[in-house]
DNA sequence: CTTAGGCCTCGCTT
DNA sequence: AAAGCGAGGCCTA
């Protein structure tokens, strides 16, 4: 079991505010999850981290990493709130971070979770895990780790359908595939988009079927560090509607605009905090 | 460049 | 119980 003492950080909000499909939280009070695809259980007690992972491949420095620990959250926070209804969301939520999820997985579950809802693409993601990841067992549990590109661009559409995934099965079969060429072609890493400016790693990511604009800016918010990035989705679009458009409808070319210049280069923070916040308030 | 419809299924509500 | 509806969008026309 490690330590790591944390500042202004909720592991809670961080892992609840459905970024992430995967933790699960059990009786014992740990969530238990993977990072770098190892099983991990982790648990907060005050500003402190508890953790234990498979074989302690995990140390402090990749929870610091996952968690993004490193950014100073208050200058975040002050940066993005330039009005109440950030204010209210923010304290209502504090210690809230957005994680650095792994890219392909982050990638691939955004395709999955296209037009579905989260009971189902987590089941999506536990069943794709099952079938074409690998099994690792830690505290008496059976984990699977996210398939790889490779062992997705192997298999069959058919057996991608089984996992309920539906019409989303070709998309992330094609993706798995185009990835897989680029990578044996020029060694091409999705990592290396970290490198790019926002607008061109966007459009790498655009390249890739099943992935629009939602989806893309998720991957490049949530794994790949480009904080100005604004998914906009359902929700999003629904609260952004009604705090800033006097909810008249709007398109979300629109509200990537205006959330990009109203709320800066942390406006993926600020979507974040809406987000939850208008996913579990009725205003 | 913008807009509308279809879409695999599942989860949740009548 | 069975059926209808909406779902963390994307693609195509």
């Amino acid at each position: 079991m490690q330590r790591l003492k944390t500042n202004n950080f909720s592991l809670q909000h961080s892992l609840e505010c459905g970024q992430a499909f995967r933790w699960e939280k059990k009786q014992n009070g740990f969530y238990y999850g993977l990072i770098s695809n190892t099983p991990i259980k982790i648990k907060q007690e005050g500003n402190g981290l508890i953790f234990d992972s498979y074989k302690n491949k995990i140390n402090t420095a990749h929870i610091k990493n996952y968690f993004a620990l490193d950014l100073n959250l208050n200058e975040i926070l002050s940066s993005i709130g330039k009005d109440a209804n950030i204010a209210r969301a923010a304290t209502k939520y504090p210690g809230m971070r957005i994680l650095r999820q792994e890219p392909w997985e982050t990638l691939a579950s955004y395709i999955i979770a296209t037009f579905s809802n989260i009971p189902r693409i987590k089941k999506c993601i536990n069943a794709l895990s099952q079938k074409f990841g690998n099994e690792i067992e830690f505290d008496g549990m059976q984990f699977f780790t996210f398939p790889t590109i490779d062992a997705l661009a192997e298999c069959r559409e058919k057996h991608l359908k089984l996992c309920a995934l539906g019409y989303r099965s070709a998309y992330l079969l094609k993706t798995a595939r185009m990835l897989r060429k680029k990578i044996e072609n020029e060694s091409f890493d999705l990592n290396s988009l970290k490198k790019l400016p926002y607008a061109d790693a966007k459009s790498a990511l655009l390249k890739f079927p099943g992935v629009g604009e939602k989806v893309a800016d998720c991957a490049l918010l949530f794994s790949l560090d480009f904080m100005q990035a604004f998914p906009v989705d359902v929700w999003v679009k629904r609260v952004m509607q009604e705090m800033y458009f006097s909810n008249k409808p709007i398109s979300n070319r629109k509200i990537i605009e205006f959330a990009q210049g109203h709320f800066g280069k942390y406006a993926g923070y600020a979507q974040e905090y809406l987000f939850h916040y208008r996913r579990n308030h009725v205003l």
